[in-house]
DNA sequence: CCTCGAAATGTTATAGTATATCGATTTCTA
DNA sequence: TAGAAATCGATATACTATAACATTTCGAGG
């Protein structure tokens, strides 16, 4: 088992090196892959690329847009495929509320998914609250319903937002 | 502030009285738009009604298919824009994950809905749970975030269903 | 009661999200 | 290298949601 990870993610700062999440991001995801026999294509690994162009969830449509730019034959299930199976290995994660997709993290790690995502900026942060999980396994046994997985969505202000808003407001 | 109200949802059984749900929740959504000056019109209460005829939360185009066999004018922006007068009222809650809507079971009380949502028979239960609710807050409050809403939305198996797959499997 | 303005509903069109299906191609494996 | 399986191409279509404007209904004030 992994150390305690309660609150592992963060919103990068304005200014971080993204270009370093996205490098991080495709290598940990080759490694995945290899060490599963999973085949992470030329076109899976593009798609996964996309959505890490940015911290904020991108729409399959939108990863379809700048596929398009570059890739004449792509059509919604070019896009729809290589999002299924990058979270069927846990490469990207569904946020419900937005119908969009976010790149994962921390793919190595099988976790639940709880996000903070910015109503100003659209970023989205994954937390990987002990807590928040102990607390939805317990509240819900107290129903005796049994948890299966669970969606976690909050919104609200990202850091960076809620100072601009204070200046500003 | 209302008194605790951790877990208060549950599942009803199998053999509840369900016309009584619809009754209570007709009732209920009377007196709070009397309340308030809002307008429960006909069709917005038959939509409502609509959406409780059961605990699964419904589609909003399965709810436009069953109004339209009695009230031939029916179209998309008749049940969507019912279906905002209900949201906007706390009357019902949407269920992110399935694009679908659900009666609320308290719609006195103003709260963020924690849903339990059974895979196998596809009823939601509505959770009130403090706990869950503070581990949010808390959480996110380690990363600088400031709440303003947050979805919760289990998937599992209620207990009913639960029993039954212990027989049958 | 009447009228006027606002709210609600009707109507048509379209945007946005997701999947079914079948055929062609590539890749892996025996 | 042939056969099977996985991937991808291509087309069509289903499902979810909203835009925009016309018409009707409702209720407060005259």
């Amino acid at each position: 088992m992994t150390p305690n990870k309660d609150a592992v993610a963060a919103f990068p700062g304005d200014h971080h090196d993204h270009g370093h999440c996205i490098d991080d991001a495709l290598r940990q995801a080759e490694a995945i892959c290899a060490k599963r026999g999973a085949r992470l294509t030329t076109l899976r690994r593009r798609v996964l690329e996309l959505i890490w162009a940015s911290h904020a969830p991108v729409g399959a449509y939108e990863v379809l847009r700048r596929l398009s730019q570059e890739h004449e034959r792509a059509a919604p299930p070019t896009v729809y495929r290589a999002l299924d199976f990058l979270l069927a290995h846990g490469l990207i994660h569904r946020i419900e509320s937005l119908n969009a997709f976010v790149g994962c993290g921390d793919p190595a790690d099988e976790h639940a998914g709880q996000f903070l995502i910015c109503d100003d900026c659209g970023a989205a942060a994954e937390l990987q609250d002990r807590r928040i999980s102990k607390a939805i396994t317990e509240g819900a046994r107290k129903t005796g319903f049994a948890v299966a997985r669970s969606t976690v969505e909050v919104r609200g202000l990202c850091p960076g937002c809620r100072d601009t808003k204070d200046k500003h407001e």
